[in-house]
Parts: structure tokens; sequence; C-alpha cells
DNA sequence: GGAGAGGCTTACT
DNA sequence: AAGTAAGCCTCTC
């Protein structure tokens, strides 16, 4: 089946723990790929497709790439709303995309979790 | 079913 | 800090 229901679960959760994410703070891709036990391409993949009430809904933004860096891959218009989104939080970043006071906003989504998404 | 791509990561220069 | 290379797993065409 296309879209497995693995990867449904996956997106679901990636979802639910990006809306979990408190204002003014942040996490990175590869903390919750850890905290899932996937690849961090996965959870980049699940935030890229979002759709638009999706996009609307969660606080995207608050997820960045490692090293608490704003993802250089994704288009300028879009790391610029990030940027002004996340300075609004009150954090702040310097030139290059990274934020600064790192330690004191990063939120730790969970302990690692061995989940078995495959059916069986 | 095979090739290309994706909002990443780590390792090394 | 920036750039390159290679690995990563799944989606999409």
């Amino acid at each position: 089946m296309a879209a497995s229901q693995a990867y449904a679960r996956i997106r679901a959760e990636v979802l639910r723990l990006v809306a979990l994410i408190p204002a003014g703070k942040f996490t990175t891709y590869g903390s919750i790929a850890l905290h899932m036990n996937v690849a961090p391409r996965h959870v980049a993949s699940v935030l890229a497709r979002l759709t638009e009430e999706e996009a609307r809904a969660l606080p995207w933004h608050r997820v960045v790439a490692a090293e608490g860096r704003i993802s250089q891959g994704m288009e300028p218009s879009l790391q610029e709303r990030q940027r002004s989104l996340l300075q609004q939080e009150g954090m702040r970043l310097d030139d290059r995309g990274y934020i600064q006071d790192t330690d004191a906003h990063f939120h730790v989504v969970g302990l690692r979790r061995n989940i078995r998404w495959s059916e069986d």
C-alpha cells in the first residue's frame, strides 16, 4: 500500500510531538527522530509535506536542524518566516540562522523509545 | 519496479 | 563556521 500504515503512524506522532513544543522553545529533527526511533529524514519529510491546515495549526517553526540552526535546504522565504517567528517568541538568532541561546530554549522531546512502527 | 528527491545527519577538511 | 561526501529510509513519479 502506498503511504504505509507505519508511515501514517509516524507522521501522526511527529505532528503530535511538534504540537507539544511550548512557545519560546525549540527542538531538532534529530531529537524527534531519535525519540521515535526513525531516520531524521522521515521527520523532515513529514514536515515538508504538511497540508495547509496542518501548517497553520502546528508550530513547525519550532523544529530546526542539528546544532540549533534553521534548515538551509528549504525555501529562503520559509527560512525567513521561521526566523521571524522564533524571534517573535523570544529567541535570538544570528545572521547564519543559528539560535543563540540554545541551552536555555532547547525542548527535550523525550528519551529514546524503541518503537516498532511496522505492523508485524 | 526503478530512478530521483527530500525543510537531515555525521564525519572530515 | 562553511563546504564536501556519503549514509540514511521512505515517498513520489
